[in-house]
DNA sequence: CTGAAAGCGCTTACAG
DNA sequence: CTGAAAGCGCTTACAG
């Protein structure tokens, strides 16, 4: 099929200069005369020349790859944020290699000996949320190392993720932004640190408006289940509530459906926000469900962001990425779509 | 943070040995005497050796990577065929490097490009499914090349692809078995590929039981609107059957929710069957829709195994993967769980 | 069975 | 500004 690949060599000599010369021009390195870096250049694109990365990585200690290392590649959340760190990777030109531990340790320590034989010269770490610890692997390798939705059991690592308590915040706007001042909170266990934080940042936002929440926030899981049984609860305990701000989009659709199915209506008498975007990440582009978009690709592409920055030397810290309120009709209303009924059915 | 790896000389200095000893233990290759072998394996695990890939690469020629370009990785069915592929890679020791070309043909040749300079030694491209055709990109590597999910524009590429015929099979002998004998056949445009097969499965597999369909096939697109369509055309046509066989979970979806909506009871007056298995895919065990999974990771597997076949020199074609059924309600019944219950709150 | 030597394709001081 | 030379860490015939 193909035909031998041309070498630096090669294009040395058919562009009469010598391969350091040829290798500078290649790497817009060292000062070489206009005139003869333009020969090399044309020459180099006569001759179709590609320079053989692996060459170059072992003869300067530079790999120009970032090693991948994904928790548990199927879960819910990996691939956008996987997207996102491709896509960054590929602004900056380095490349990537990907392995999956799958959450088994043993593979994951022969993962990061691959990583280490591949002297890649950084390694993003993809976990599976706030509520993630990943084992730290810095101490493993020489370059930067980040985790990306994921938080490291080590302190000073660096990590990206999703800005729980402004997610908190832009619900408490929204709901102050149509009028609804008795707020509710529905959501998963106060273990985790995206719950505290979502409800902080609920709180505070209501706060700096003068509001705060008509109950004490409603615990459970991140369940559609939970969210019908506190819907229940809600309407037996006679709480009065006009909104309620859902831990994620699961809890959301479940207290939609119990209210709904108890003659509230959603949004007249309680509007609704979750949280993930489910719907959307999952391409349905009717907007049901009011819901706080947590960007997971940019998520990722922030940790690329980090690796890079801190290979080219800068001092960096751990970024929270703000999410984007995605509004649908559990808030605003609107005439609902046949499709819309569908969706509903099937959601998830 | 790491101290200087550890090269091959040093290992060969601390075992006593030359470097091409040494270097032949690590790789298994060449008759070295036991003792020696083992003195050097010993003397390897004790200085935490870790060849550079990189450097082995060059010297030999073969770069242990494949190289995977993504026709778009966002797509909903990229991810599990990526899983498959790298999982499959894991286990035959070789390392993966992914592009994604996101539908955009000036970045597929830039990244074309990249996978050259990396002299990965094979390559898979994955696609979106058996009606997407991508661009043979075989001419431009030495090593293999298989489109995983996809067709290729040239003949005598190799793909790896589901079995839509198989899956067509798969749901006429489960109607079959559940005494059902009147079936219809409600699918997206004639001129896919996949639903000729699927299509023609079905048949295959009625007819081998002494059954055939009660009414043509009706053609539409894969999406829910055209289950509703559908549906309601059914039942002003009078169409009487006990079985419906939908091109794709969406339809199924489409059609359930239309049905429930005419007081048609699923699965009692009518069964269905979908194809995707979507909802297992986002990891909802309750399985309200019996429907055909078309095993993509497998899909991305066997691509890897046709590579590696033929890296060893074997004669391999064009795999055809077998789905497998996932019963569900819409064919067995049996109680209605919380999940099927915001179904028909939705609905009502 | 083992080692000295050439080679993989590139980069990078270092003279000139 | 340009080239000869050493070096990156490994593999692979080839002698012995």
């Amino acid at each position: 099929m193909t035909t031998k690949s041309v070498r630096l060599i090669d294009l040395a000599r058919a562009a009469s200069v010598s391969i350091a010369t040829a290798s500078q021009v290649m790497n817009g390195s060292g000062r070489v005369a206009e005139q003869t870096r333009e020969r090399v250049l044309e020459t180099a694109r006569r001759l179709d020349y590609r320079p053989n990365a692996l060459a170059r990585s072992v003869a300067s200690g530079r790999s120009n790859t970032i090693g991948i290392l994904a928790e548990n590649a199927v879960g819910a959340f990996c691939m956008p944020v996987l997207v996102g760190v491709n896509r960054a990777l590929t602004d900056v030109d380095l490349a990537s290699t990907l392995y999956d531990a799958q959450h088994d340790g043993k593979q994951r320590r022969e993962h990061v000996r691959r990583l280490q034989s591949r002297h890649v010269d950084g390694v993003v770490v993809i976990g599976e949320g706030s509520d993630f610890v990943s084992a730290s692997v810095s101490h493993d390798f020489s370059g930067p190392v980040v985790y990306a939705f994921s938080r490291s059991d080590e302190a000073d690592d660096l990590c990206t993720l999703p800005d729980d308590a402004y997610a908190g915040g832009l619900a408490a706007e929204h709901f102050a932004s149509i009028g609804r001042t008795r707020v509710a909170h529905v959501t998963a266990e106060a273990s985790r640190a995206s719950v505290r934080d979502r409800a902080h940042g609920l709180r505070a936002g209501l706060e700096s408006r003068g509001l705060s929440l008509v109950e004490p926030v409603r615990h459970g899981d991140f369940t559609r289940e939970w969210g019908f049984t506190a819907a229940k609860a809600i309407i037996a305990d006679g709480v009065d509530c006009d909104a309620i701000f859902a831990g994620n989009d699961e809890i959301a659709v479940g207290l939609h459906a119990q209210l709904l199915a108890a003659g509230i209506r959603v949004p007249e008498d309680i509007a609704i926000i979750g949280v993930d975007n489910k719907a959307g990440q999952a391409g349905v582009t009717e907007t049901l469900l009011t819901t706080i978009d947590l960007r997971f690709e940019v998520v990722g592409s922030a940790a690329v962001e980090l690796v890079a920055a801190k290979l080219a030397g800068d001092e960096v810290s751990t970024t929270l990425v703000p999410g984007a309120l995605v509004p649908g009709r559990s808030t605003l209303g609107g005439a609902p779509t046949p499709r819309s009924l569908v969706v509903e059915a099937l959601l998830g």
